[in-house]
DNA sequence: ATCATAACGCTTTTT
DNA sequence: GCGTTATGAT
């Protein structure tokens, strides 16, 4: 053996002597620092400390763990103490040799780390902290939206028509947006449900399309909701433009433009980043990997993390083609699984492995574990939801009682709309829990009113902004006058502003002249006050909070008991500001505090001590763990949702959720699944979720109907796996028996044509037609007496409608 | 400008 | 079943 190539291996030995705790596989994904790393970690694996290592080898040791490069002048000696360190691990001399076991290590602003949530990067960044010191804050770890704001801040002004300080459009920015827009090109918003444009605008995004791009191929389209969806993209760009504005899709949209169009800036960045490395890379769609192919396109130093059996957002336009075509893209590139899991017990696995395995779509993986056996998984078949939630708390109640805490539970459900019940429940059997979840702190419509006003302090050429507070508190500047005004900037192609703040020049708008002279001066002067205070942000806050009203309408108006909660938020949003200016001092600008706020999003992440259940969905779920896991609602229908059946790309989908389901539980799995549901202000009879079917290794208890409390010890049937119902089976076979749909209600269908009827508003009517639709509702035609003839949702109306008693000829009901 | 009634829709979710 | 939105009446 050459002395060059005993070096090689010492040396590489010696470094990982610096990653003890990490298996064969983990540090063999740590030391694999050079080109494309396709890196698939399953559930539970140790995703997040290999990523860290991995960040630690290439700070400290740059490509040493992975190079041939060996220095010229190699004595003897020198190999020798390495291959003793190997032999003999110790921090102070790994220290003392460090210069003969680095190559060209990276700085750590030359690591770009991406990640999607804010959370997720947040707990990166902490953890390399720890790991790395200060200098572990300086590694690029953000989300993708972030990373691109952070790019178009600096070169935004490149591509014309914005400027850095632009402004981020939410979701609900845009959607009002288009609302506008609609309304200004008089097109039909039932035709065109801002949903759906939203999702067609993501998806020519996603393919690197403009809407221009769109417009040209819907010219040859013959659907004219193409067509004028078209016209609405267009237009919707537009505006962005003239707000100086982006929406979400955009921020990475843009950068990948302008990377691809200017070669400098693009150059700039590869030089940058010597590495890139991707988290949960099963999430991303085209559009983010064009982004990330592009950023580490100058040494190719790109890893990917991810697990195929985890993509859980194909809805929203991630393509698991991304994980399964990335080593085609890179024919050299290098696949690593991790595949021994450490947080479950063998049962869970079994479980899990055996419903993951159903789906064709997937790399092929199989999670094993040196855990113990453990209990088993448990299916509990109820009569109702309302028994589903009391039948948990009550198992919670009885392990909290025999030591274990509350927060070792978890409750996780397909929908939202489940937790309803189990807070119910929870809340009557005194269990602390908490919904993750539902509406978000910068969802609620104060916190929005705020952030519009200090966005419009900022850039008063916001007109989406400027409309959402004009009005608010009400200052008498009603509908009309908005219309005049907007159609006027829409002639004069000026911002709205620049128009009120002109008033005099608009004969048109002299009727509300004083009005709209107010609240440009009340915005005006904040703008003043905002290049008075500087960084004194909390202080502008307080000023706009007296000078706008808002405060005074939430005091004297009789804003009901709403009231005191919003000035509760509009407090708290100061405290977020509070917040930031402590973490930037001098530097905090209002425009900067705004970005951050609008690519972060929810303020429930710090609470983690509480000792509390814990609710929320699958979806939300990933990445936890949890001692016990009450894996609720698992019926057809429900779990998997009745949108995916019969499609099959749909249910792999649901299947991966199940997946994720159940692999956050560490110890003790619960399934549920109630007979009889009540959605949508319907009861609904559902079979078991097919997926309990293709676990082997499932418990069933089957609790004795019994009175509706009765704390009772545990009703124990124990039936046998082998005496799982067949129809639980999701072999394609055993698919048939699924119950054909039901005719519609009965209990709607004791009305007929001619009836005679009394509504509680319209007075006595007679049913002149019935017409059914196929949403499962009915028309109901009916000529009143006073109130001429109605055509009324049979849904909603029978709430109002008595049938007049002396009509004979009941149906059966 | 504000309230009341009727319609309607309704997975999952981050940025 | 319930909360949100659109529209029409005061």
């Amino acid at each position: 053996m050459t002395l060059t190539t005993r070096f090689l291996e010492a040396r590489k030995a010696a470094i990982l002597t610096d990653f003890a705790n990490l298996n064969p596989m983990q540090l063999e994904a740590v030391s694999a620092t050079e080109g494309p790393l396709l890196l698939l970690a399953g559930a539970g694996s140790g995703k997040t400390t290999v990523i860290i290592n991995r960040i630690a080898n290439i700070l400290r040791y740059g490509s040493a763990t992975d190079s041939d490069e060996a220095p010229d002048n190699l004595e003897e000696e020198d190999v020798a103490a390495l291959e003793y360190l190997a032999a003999n691990p110790d921090p102070n001399w790994r220290e003392r040799m460090a210069p003969l076991l680095r190559l060209s290590p990276a700085l750590p602003w030359e690591v770009l780390a991406i990640t999607f949530t804010n959370k997720a990067a947040g707990e990166l960044k902490s953890r390399l902290e720890a790991m790395l010191g200060p200098s572990g804050n300086d590694v690029w770890a953000s989300t993708f939206h972030s990373c691109c704001v952070r790019i178009l801040r600096r070169n935004i002004e490149r591509l014309g028509g914005w400027t850095k300080g632009f402004t981020i459009y939410d979701t609900a920015d845009s959607k009002a947006l288009l609302k506008r827009i609609m309304k200004d090109l008089d097109i039909d918003d039932k035709l065109l449900p801002t949903n759906y444009l939203m999702s067609i605008f993501g998806k020519v995004k996603d393919n690197m399309q403009s809407a221009e791009d769109f417009a040209d191929s819907a010219q040859s389209n013959n659907d004219p909701k193409i067509k004028s969806a078209a016209r609405v993209f267009t237009e919707y760009q537009k505006r962005l433009k003239e707000s100086n504005a982006m929406d979400f899709d955009d921020l990475v949209y843009i950068t990948v433009r302008l990377l691809n169009e200017y070669s400098d800036v693009r150059e700039y960045y590869q030089r940058k980043f010597r590495y890139v490395l991707v988290d949960e890379f099963q999430d991303t769609n085209k559009l983010q990997y064009k982004l990330v192919s592009l950023l580490s396109g100058g040494n190719k130093n790109l890893c990917v993390v991810g697990d195929d059996d985890q993509g859980i957002y194909k809805f929203r336009g991630a393509t698991i083609d991304n994980i399964l075509g990335f080593e085609k893209e890179f024919r050299n590139c290098r696949v690593i699984r991790l595949e021994q899991n450490y947080r479950s017990t063998e049962n869970i696995l079994i479980a899990a492995n055996a419903v993951i395995s159903k789906n064709i779509d997937r790399k092929g993986k199989t999670l094993w574990t040196d855990n113990a056996e453990g209990e088993p998984v448990t299916l509990k078949i109820v009569m109702n939801e309302r028994e589903e939630s009391d039948t948990v708390a009550l198992l919670i109640r009885d392990a909290v009682s025999s030591g274990d805490n509350y927060r070792d539970f978890a409750i996780l459900y397909r929908t939202n709309a489940q937790s309803f019940n189990f807070e119910n429940s929870f809340r009557r059997y005194n269990i602390p829990h908490r919904v993750y979840g539902g509406l978000r702190f910068f969802d609620r419509a104060e916190i929005k009113d705020m952030a519009a006003y200090l966005s419009v302090i900022v850039n008063p050429n916001d007109d989406l902004r400027l409309l959402r507070i004009i009005n608010k508190p009400p200052r008498g500047i009603g509908e009309r006058t908005i219309e005049i005004a907007s159609q006027l900037a829409f002639e004069k192609g000026l911002s709205l502003f620049d128009v009120i703040s002109n008033v005099p020049s608009y004969h048109e708008l002299a009727y509300s002249a004083v009005k709209l002279g107010q609240f440009v001066s009340v915005i005006n002067g904040l703008i003043e006050k905002m290049a008075v205070f500087g960084n004194k942000l909390d202080m502008l806050y307080d000023e706009l909070l007296e000078d706008s009203g808002y405060l005074a309408m939430l005091s004297t108006k009789k804003e009901l008991k709403n009231g005191e909660g919003r000035r509760e938020n509009i407090l708290e949003l100061k405290s977020t500001l509070l917040d930031y200016i402590s973490r930037t001092g001098e530097d905090a600008t209002l425009a900067d505090y705004l970005n951050e706020i609008s690519l972060y999003s929810n303020l429930e992440d710090g609470e983690d001590g509480d000792n509390t259940v814990t609710l929320m969905t699958i979806h939300s779920a990933k990445g936890l763990e949890f001692p016990t896991v009450f894996l609720v609602g698992a019926e057809e229908n429900i779990f998997p949702s009745s949108r995916s059946i019969g499609e099959r790309e749909e249910m792999e989908e649901e299947r991966r959720l199940c997946y994720v389901a159940l692999t956050r539980a560490k110890k003790k799995l619960w399934v549920l699944a109630a007979k009889s549901r009540m959605l949508y202000g319907r009861t609904t009879n559902n079979l078991p979720s097919r997926f309990l079917g293709d676990i082997p290794n499932l418990q069933v208890v089957k609790p004795a109907a019994e009175t509706e409390h009765a704390p009772k010890p545990k009703p124990k049937t124990v039936i046998p796996t082998s005496q799982v119902p067949l129809f639980l089976r999701s072999d394609p076979v055993n698919l048939s028996p699924i119950p054909p749909p039901k005719a519609p209600s009965m209990k709607f269908v004791s009305l007929y044509k001619d009836d005679k009827i009394i509504h509680k508003a319209f007075g006595e009517g007679v049913i002149a037609a019935i017409t059914p639709q196929v949403t499962g509702d009915v028309i109901l035609e009916i000529n009143f007496k006073t109130a001429g003839t109605k055509k009324l949702m049979q849904k909603t109306a029978m709430q109002y409608i008595s049938k007049l008693t002396e009509v004979s000829g009941d149906a059966p009901e």
